[in-house]
DNA sequence: TGCATATATGAGCAATCATTCATATAAGGA
DNA sequence: TCCTTATATGAATGATTGCTCATATATGCA
């Protein structure tokens, strides 16, 4: 079976022994599953809103530019873990970083991070 | 410091001595931050997203309701792994379940979830 | 009742992760 | 240069997680 890129429906995967019209709902479904690169982008930024700390941290920086100790306000972890995190979500480029003096300040870089958490909150109000 | 719900600006917090309008600043980004149930409730949906074969499975489901058989074709893994997966997406409600016979129905509990995989799917494609 | 298909679950394990501690680097002011 | 504030990083660690294997339950049919 192709490891990259979209599967071919029963053709292509081990399952059980339906058989008829499965073919057509299965088919159906696996069109509605991306590709690999894809799945691996959207699984990422997931993980990024998927820790409380950095859920805080995101939250802060949807109003604007902060430094790090401004965002340390925002969490209850110490300094070292709010830098550990923000290097990760540099890393995914979530957060971009310019210096000002002694200040490191943090900003998002993508516009997606606001809609994921609003969405997110409207759900968490059921 | 109050461990559940806001905290309360740099009065509240034991970060460092920046001052002046830094304090309306940070209490800007910190009435962005929601209570601690909040934050757990849209961690607890971003981290199911956050897993490639969970977000196979919630991909599928946006489709329409799909049998056990069905998902084992849209995911990469044993029998085992995807019935695990799905009791966690059940423990969280985001999905439901009915039985057909033999078979056990899933689908979408939330439509929130097919909106943050479309909104993820938009941020992934940049 | 016996057998096949479909799904669920418990135990065990390797891998990942979020944190802290200690320390390093960076920049400004005396 | 020395000191202070601000931020970054490496190592170590406890906790969580996603998986597989083996097995159990459930439903339908002969």
């Amino acid at each position: 079976m192709a490891k990259d890129g979209k599967r071919e429906g029963r053709a292509g995967c081990g399952c059980g022994e339906h058989l008829g019209d499965d073919l057509e709902r299965i088919n159906n479904a696996l069109s509605a599953i991306p590709g690999d690169e894809l799945i691996f982008s959207a699984t990422e930024i997931f993980s990024a809103l998927a820790d409380s700390t950095r859920f805080r941290i995101l939250s802060a920086l949807s109003v604007g530019e902060l430094c790090v100790s401004d965002l340390l306000c925002a969490t209850d972890v110490t300094q070292s873990a709010v830098s550990h995190q923000l290097r990760f979500l540099r890393d995914k480029k979530l957060v971009r970083v310019r210096r000002d003096g002694q200040r490191a300040l943090y900003s998002l870089a993508d516009n997606h991070v606001k809609l994921l958490i609003d969405v997110a909150l409207e759900h968490a109000a059921e």
